[in-house]
DNA sequence: ATTATCTATAGATCTATAGATAATGC
DNA sequence: ATTATCTATAGATCTATAGATAATGC
């Protein structure tokens, strides 16, 4: 009956001590995060955590990167298409962001916001954001040149759209779950009447 | 010479450790900033500071009322004000909480993203945030209603907008200050263009 | 006499390591 | 034999209190 069953065992330790990490990371906090609190909701003992991850700031480091691992690579993706327009590009930028920013578990991209994350620590973690960021100024600049009816100066207009997705994490750390097609459907409709 | 001399003697002490309080909080969060850390920035011995506070925790409750007062106030104000439309009122909110957001020292503002804000311990705290989110979305309402072409439902108005205007403060975080007037124009008119 | 600071310290954490023990796979 | 957990604990915090001392105002 049991032949070479897949051996998943119970979902892998790593991955619980992940997920159970995320969510008190973005209810509480990194800092006043204990790692016994992680254990406990793991359901295992404080010191075994260290059997799974070098330390507390690996888990958060980890959590860091596969949260926005997935934009800035579709943003190197858009970058290098030829066959559409800056704001094309923009546009489905905007679309994947915000649906990743609503359907990820636990409103992950709070974590982005805690004030630790700009530690030297850190350092790593934020370059994935910078160049996401880099993404939007470029694709929105030129977007902006060729409307010519655009709200902000071109080279300023990158930031207010990078920051209107991000605010999608406070809308949802706000209010709780929202729609994730149509939460992207609605900030890239607030987008396009910006240019 | 001295006659009566306005005793300022220095920045009264409780000034000066609200304002240590708040850079730190504001760069490191509240959790990952000892009550050690606030003394040395003021240059006093930690227990000094209990002198003046009764604990931490209400040095930052005083911090987070004393940054959103001016707001809330500011809407009821509007709220009461009959010679306006309901687009001016947005407008006009909009406007006086990104100037507030840009010249608050510190980025203040961002003392509210703070996941220890959730807390039960200032609940208090939260409630002028409420009452100002409520306002907005009442403003938002309404304008969309008259308008018939907003960018969005006209209950969900309020929202977007409210969470554009926070915005700003991540703007701020990351890149630096934003001159007050002339932030309030660009996300006004981006404001407009949404109804 | 009042106001503001200081030193010393209790008591409660919290992170991480060491080493023992149990469970699993061959 | 390897993988995963456990107990015990060292060492470093951190908040807040107690009580002494200095500075200021009358």
């Amino acid at each position: 009956m049991t032949a070479s069953a897949p051996v998943v065992r119970q979902t892998r330790a790593r991955t619980r001590i992940l997920d159970a990490a995320s969510k008190l990371f973005v209810e509480f906090g990194y800092a006043a995060t204990s790692t016994r609190d992680i254990a406990q909701a793991v359901g295992i003992q404080q010191p075994s955590l260290y059997y799974h991850f070098a330390g507390k700031k690996q888990i958060l480091t980890e959590l860091l990167i596969s949260t926005l691992g997935p934009s800035a690579q579709r943003a190197k993706e858009l970058a290098e298409d030829p066959d559409r327009s800056a704001f094309a590009r923009l546009e489905e930028l905007v679309r994947f962001d915000v649906e990743l920013l609503c359907s990820v578990p636990n409103n992950l991209g709070i974590l982005y916001l805690l004030p630790e994350v700009n530690t030297d620590d850190y350092a790593d973690s934020r370059v994935a954001r910078d160049e996401l960021r880099a993404a939007y100024c470029s694709f929105a600049e030129e977007a902006a040149r060729a409307s010519g009816r655009s709200v902000a100066p071109p080279e300023a207009m990158g930031e207010l759209v990078y920051f209107l997705v991000e605010s999608v994490i406070l809308r949802r750390a706000a209010g709780g779950e929202l729609p994730p097609e149509a939460t992207a459907s609605q900030v890239a409709h607030i987008v396009a009447r910006m240019f």
